[in-house]
DNA sequence: GTCTATAGAAGGATAGAC
DNA sequence: GTCTATCCTTCTATAGAC
């Protein structure tokens, strides 16, 4: 017979070691963030949590992984659409959806200097950067029509540690975040339906 | 008669340090930073290093020191303008150009993990924060209406590595913030002189 | 102001038992 | 899957000579 699943009171596999390592880099930073500190937060020992990784950069490279994966969905569904202000509409849509649903592994993602370096070692998990840029940007061989462009993507990335800003709801983060996004790249506001 | 100053060899005073230790943090983090690298970046030894400062802290805090007093400064001399339109056209442009001046330690500022702590731990070097804020978003209860400054702040922040953007002119860099930050925060353009 | 030398703690990582 | 025990490196920081 199969074994009694434990409900997860210490350790408990690889969901629990995400969580956790997603939780203190996006705090401390990934080079804040100590072996030891995650398997002391997760009550087990640092031989454990190796167990799942072999070293602490695969840690961070699969925490990030539903992100990059996530952002890749973004960019390829919206290129299915045909016309620029089409395609920018549903990326910028899909894009707010996927910072908002993954906020923190964003954060890390476009903030930590040690993800940062890691990803420009590794340049294949940066097409989403490239696409997105394209999508955005499109051919405009003028670099300074990038800068609203960063600023955004940037900008997104930013902790918002005020706890009045913590405390909103979702929904009206989307809705400003959609109208900073379409100030910035220059679309109107989409039909209502 | 006065010793006759050495060109900065090597080593060479805290001038040096102030220059080389915020060039490796705002590439690498400050945690991504450690005393021998910087030491070895200058061409010293790291009790050299730890002649000029006590603790890795005090380096970080005396290379953020500059552009906190000239934070300091440009929101003071906002808030000497009279009415609230003025304040926030006036602050906009000394902000944005004090990013430009001191474009590492901002991004820095914004984005390093350690700093961020480091801040939240010191809260008198966070007091441009809310007072910039005041000026920004004025009196306004509603937590979203800080959003786009929030975005524009963060936005700033970013390292913009890209090659292309890197070559772009102060002034047109200059051209292109105020203009998104006039967008974001509901401002016209100021008239033509 | 800079050096050598070193203390003492913490970091990433591995071996082998259970 | 988790443990104990251990290795080796690197880190911050200090003492004391020049």
């Amino acid at each position: 017979m199969t074994q009694v699943a434990r409900q997860r009171p210490r350790g408990a596999g690889k969901a629990h070691l995400h969580d956790t390592a997603l939780r203190l880099f996006a705090r401390d930073g990934v080079e804040g963030t100590s072996l030891q500190a995650i398997a002391d937060e997760m009550g087990v020992t640092k031989a454990a949590v190796y167990y799942h990784y072999k070293t602490k950069e695969d840690i961070v490279l699969g925490v990030l992984a539903p992100l990059l994966q996530d952002m890749t969905a973004v960019v390829t569904a919206a290129q299915t659409r045909r016309g620029q202000q089409a395609r920018r509409e549903a990326f910028l849509a899909g894009f707010v959806d996927l910072v908002l649903t993954s906020r923190s592994r964003f954060t890390m993602l476009l903030r930590d200097p040690y993800v940062l370096r890691l990803l420009t070692q590794h340049p294949d998990l940066m097409q989403w950067w490239l696409r997105s840029r394209e999508i955005v940007v499109g051919a405009n061989p003028d670099p300074a029509a990038h800068i609203p462009w960063m600023i955004f993507l940037g900008g997104l990335g930013t902790p918002m540690n005020d706890p009045a800003i913590a405390e909103l709801d979702d929904n009206v983060l989307r809705e400003r975040f959609l109208e900073v996004g379409r100030r910035l790249l220059n679309l109107r506001h989409p039909p209502r339906h």
